[in-house]
DNA sequence: GCAAATTGCTGCAACTACGCAGGCTAAAGC
DNA sequence: GCTTTAGCCTGCGTAGTTGCAGCAATTTGC
């Protein structure tokens, strides 16, 4: 029998493509990742690469191979939801990925009660716009603004928001609401219903600036860039911010905590997954 | 993520229920299993076995990441089978198990001319009484008495056989029907076909001798300690052995060959299949 | 009833596999 | 067109893993 280990780092070569990018996401040397593929080939006697000047391609064997490895690793990470689920009481870390505004004012703000509550609980929260990955434990819950469609995960709603306009009272002050200029997601997210409500109210009016990040459309809008659509909890602690009366309101979007179907047995999940709720209770939009 | 390495020495741990018997399993020293098995446990966070005086006893959770650990084993094993698939030409070890009379007298005698005819191929011929296992991949290619209902597993008759009875010259000269003795298989067989066929023939007569050992048997029949039922493969060659004519003939058996659904079309394994398939031609019984 | 075999533990020495540093080449960026 | 970046290769010293030997306890076999 080959070394299991060694299909581990195949099978993560084949999905990142790269000697280099494997051996990050394994965190070891690349020259590492190299000798194992290598000592892969000799035990089931069979290329897997083809060794070109600057890259490694798979083979049409080492695709096959590969796809075997794929199926091993969701295996694989069956057994590590099975271990966490199999922990006795509220200890282990766990991990939560949500948006990082979000996590910052929504969830940050409370993670002293859930300390005093459970110290065994090493929590990691991640905030971060890429949607983590449950199926691959990536994260163990994950908080998201949309309801995953994916096999085996479960989704519960724990809230929901509402967006709303903002801007700073100064340029409010000097500025009528003709002229007003705004400030949006980048062009590839203008499809979210909460960009096509800006887009339709700002009618011919300039979008000033154009990102990716909430926290600094916030910033901008607090330093008198323009009008904002924030989401309340991203708004609602800032005293730098008005938010403006506006005739139609915004829809409100819901708040999902999503999880893997394995681990929702689990105590020390089941008590994160419970401080999430309390989290998102007051935010009702 | 673990080391998926701990996991299959942890998964043979647990099918093989001591370290010891692991360890010969694996080829390793037992205390390297230990150690594995300690390193799961400490990567996953979570207690698999009881250390108690004299033997590792699984806990519950030791169960639960036993049965998926056994599940990725069959995603291994089917990697092999796609790693021996996908070998270019006809090289590389090819695996039969077959009764041992069988793999000496049909088989043996034939394999100078694999050797001639396929250089590349290495040949295991492993001659047991015990039914290997194709899933596991203990072997490439099975001869078998007896059709397997496993799935994913083809199997192919090749052959059939009768048995005879058998015994010396010597013996059936100075010994009159009524005073016949004879040889069989152990009690636990006696529910084969040809055991109960052989029993309702001897009747009251005595079975003087019982193994398990069909070579034994005919060893047996040739020291002139009694009547032997012999399959056609083992006595035909045998100038010491003189065959019974009996009354109601004793039904043949099937031979079958077994392999596994993934390595049909590997060309070295089609190769020796062929080749068994020569083997058997002569042996219609 | 005692010897032999089996099972698991521990410490040490040897070996293997790993990370690191230095080198090379090709593509991307200014 | 030159620099920077990214990817892979090789050699060396080290650190971690393994096998071995010695040990204790229990079961098996004669």
């Amino acid at each position: 029998m080959f070394d299991w280990e060694d299909l581990r780092y195949f099978a993560t070569f084949a999905r990142e493509k790269s000697l280099s990018a494997a051996a990050r996401h394994l965190k070891v040397d690349h020259a590492t990742v190299a000798r194992r593929i290598a000592a892969l080939e000799s035990a089931l006697n069979l290329k897997l690469v083809d060794r070109r000047p600057r890259s490694y391609d798979l083979t049409a064997n080492g695709e096959r191979i590969a796809a075997l490895g794929s199926k091993m690793e969701d295996e694989a990470f069956a057994v590590g939801r099975a271990a966490m689920a199999g922990q006795m009481g509220l200890t282990g870390e766990v991990s939560v990925s949500a948006p990082p505004t979000m996590a910052r004012t929504l969830i940050a703000p409370h993670l002293g009660r859930l300390r005093q509550q459970f110290p065994g609980i090493h929590l990691r929260l991640i905030g971060e716009t890429r949607v983590a990955s449950l199926l691959h434990r990536e994260t163990d819950i994950a908080v998201r603004m949309v309801r995953p469609t994916e096999e085996h995960l479960v989704a519960r709603k724990i809230g929901e928001t509402t967006t709303c306009l903002y801007a700073s009272p100064a340029y409010l002050s000097i500025t009528s609401p003709e002229n007003y200029e705004f400030i949006a997601f980048d062009k590839s997210l203008e499809n979210l219903p909460q960009e096509l409500w800006l887009k339709k109210y700002a009618d011919s009016r300039p979008i000033v600036l154009r990102t990716y990040d909430l926290e600094t459309q916030r910033i901008a809008a607090v330093a008198g860039v323009g009008i904002a659509a924030l989401p309340h909890y991203a708004a609602a602690q800032e005293p730098g911010l008005q938010r403006l009366e506006s005739e139609d309101a915004m829809p409100a979007t819901d708040i999902w905590m999503v999880i893997h179907h394995d681990l929702r047995q689990a105590p020390s999940v089941r008590a994160v997954m419970d401080f999430l709720v309390e989290c998102f209770k007051d935010e009702q939009g």
